[in-house]
DNA sequence: CCTATGTCAGCACGACTGATATTC
DNA sequence: CGAATATCAGTCGTGCTGACATAG
């Protein structure tokens, strides 16, 4: 594979991804939950996680995580559980309510998704599934 | 394809691009221009454009595509022209400034995306070459 | 008179750095 | 004592709405 090819690519896969941003922002908007918000939910959905790997997990810095997850517990969404083994670690995790609202947030979302799906032919529709692996390898390779 | 279906892949396209986000991010941040100043500047190379069209291509609100105008004039990297047959328009176009920065950045972040798929293989790599005009098509069906 | 275009003012969100505790 | 964890304070970038002037 040619250098040039690559850079082409790159460029080409950068543009969508830019143009991708507003759409996911544009699919958020009409919700309760911002996409940072819903990001963060998801993130804890599995498991409780401490505030510096919500940071590391979401490609953010200590500080933001911080904010994020206050604004959630304000919002009652979240509690913050202090460490039995470690007392300068916060547990993080979703309350009963911040499941709910995440599980409503998420279908509304995937609910447009889906809808604009039926535009693709499913041909186009089978070439983004096979590229949803390459695209989660390639975020890790350019994750710090 | 039934709806169960789409919605799945829904919810892991939305989770990948939304991490992908992140990851441009980061690629823009060593650079001297922000991701929505490379937008807006990739958006005048190939011709002058309005205010409203670029506000309408980059699917934000005019006021802020002015601001960004007003911020890029201000860098002397674009130049507002007033239109000759319509004085309420103002065109937009690169200055040769705004061309080798824009150049520069392009190249600085296409290099970085590039140098990421050397960790794909082969087929991973087609995947997403493949995938991309069907992302396009989804971008445009979920744009206002 | 109504619409389109662009700008201004004020605001919200979400990231950042730098400076602190506190604990390991 | 140095490193790790979380928070606080202050700042910046970038979007938004609403109000406005000007031109079509």
């Amino acid at each position: 594979m040619s250098n040039i090819e690559n850079l082409e690519l790159a460029g080409s896969y950068r543009e969508i991804l830019r143009k991708a941003l507003y759409v996911v922002r544009s699919i958020d908007a009409d919700g309760a939950l911002s996409t940072a918000q819903t990001s963060t939910l998801n993130m804890l959905a599995a498991a409780p996680q401490r505030i510096s790997l919500i940071a590391r997990n979401a490609g953010i810095r200590v500080p933001s995580a911080t904010e994020q997850v206050t604004k959630l517990a304000t919002a009652g969404l979240v509690e913050r559980v202090p460490s039995n083994t470690d007392a300068r670690v916060v547990e993080v995790r979703l309350t009963t309510k911040g499941r709910q609202a995440l599980d409503a947030a998420n279908l509304r979302r995937n609910q447009t998704m889906a809808q604009a799906f039926e535009s693709l032919s499913a041909q186009e529709l089978e070439s983004i599934k096979l590229a949803i692996p390459a695209i989660e390898k390639l975020n890790e390779a350019l994750s710090p």
